[in-house]
DNA sequence: GCCGTCACCTGTGGGC
DNA sequence: TGCCCACAGGTGACGG
């Protein structure tokens, strides 16, 4: 489901929810969410406290009180909600957190895609999932993902969407991307020009900016209680199957890169 | 080691 | 209406 902004929303929202409260007990449902042992989970959780929120690319981490952080990557479909101990428990909630003061803090997933990950503060950055992630558009240096893009030879979207060369895009915003750059997605990724690659990385730092600002895209639905993202307004492609290109007119068409739904314009897109 | 495909799950919407 | 199939915003495993 979510991309960076989906998920950079969501972190602001649980930072205002889940902070510094103590944690008396973590109840699953479908333990295969969490990669370890569910016991240690929730050994590690209990009487602890969340004392900060960071992103990663599209993960999330929340840094505890004692030396541990919990990973947490929403995949599709992972929503977190904050309810009341004795409200009724939704047959996708799969990870319940008690805090003390009887709210939970419930992971929400129907697919059952998302994974949670406990790592320790002194690495958490320099093992895995976090340590292979590459650089978001907002930090990529000129020239860095030209390089990148140069030593694979695969379909540009799908090196796009390839979260160790660039981190935080995903289906929707690389279409906007390359509609933006006025590139085919079925170009290969060896064969994209430094001042294309600069202005992929522009671009993308535009619409992921753009995006956070309006909390994110709001297709199916993704929040933190009930926030809903309003990038959709501002969409200029993806989805857009059918309809007249906003630059040329043309008709906008939708095609299968990577095994992956996408929206193109082949008048502007070469 | 690289690249393409499929599996992981469940729900929904379109076509017949 | 009901059934079947394709598809959905992501990633990792596997095989060629």
């Amino acid at each position: 489901m979510p991309e960076l902004p989906e998920v950079e929303t969501v972190r602001r929202q649980l930072k205002k929810l889940v902070l510094n409260k103590p944690i008396i007990g973590v109840t699953s449902n479908y333990e295969k969410i969490f990669n370890g042992n569910i016991k240690e989970l929730e050994k590690v959780l209990t009487n602890n406290e969340i004392i900060d929120v960071e992103r990663y690319g599209k993960y999330l981490v929340f840094i505890l009180k004692d030396n541990h952080v919990l990973i947490s990557h929403l995949r599709m479909e992972g929503k977190y909600f904050v309810k009341n101990e004795g409200d009724e428990i939704n047959k996708h909630e799969h990870i319940i957190f008690h805090f003390n003061n009887n709210q939970n803090l419930r992971y929400h997933d129907t697919r059952k895609f998302g994974r949670m990950d406990l790592r320790t503060k002194d690495n958490y950055l320099k093992v895995d999932p976090l340590h292979k992630l590459g650089s978001e558009p907002e930090f990529m240096k000129e020239g860095e993902l030209y390089n990148l893009l140069n030593k694979k030879n695969v379909f540009i979207k799908v090196a796009l969407l390839d979260q160790t060369i660039i981190a935080g895009l995903g289906n929707i915003y690389v279409d906007e991307v390359l509609f933006l750059s006025k590139i085919h997605p079925n170009r290969r990724s060896n064969e994209i020009s430094l001042e294309e690659a600069n202005l992929i990385t522009k671009n993308a730092k535009l619409v992921l900016e753009k995006a956070t600002k309006l909390g994110g895209t709001t297709i199916k639905s993704f929040s933190v209680g009930e926030v809903d993202g309003l990038f959709q307004n501002e969409l200029l492609i993806h989805t857009k199957v059918g309809e007249s290109c906003p630059v040329c007119g043309e008709e906008i068409v939708k095609i299968k890169v990577g095994g992956r739904g996408t929206y193109v314009c082949n008048n502007c897109q070469k």
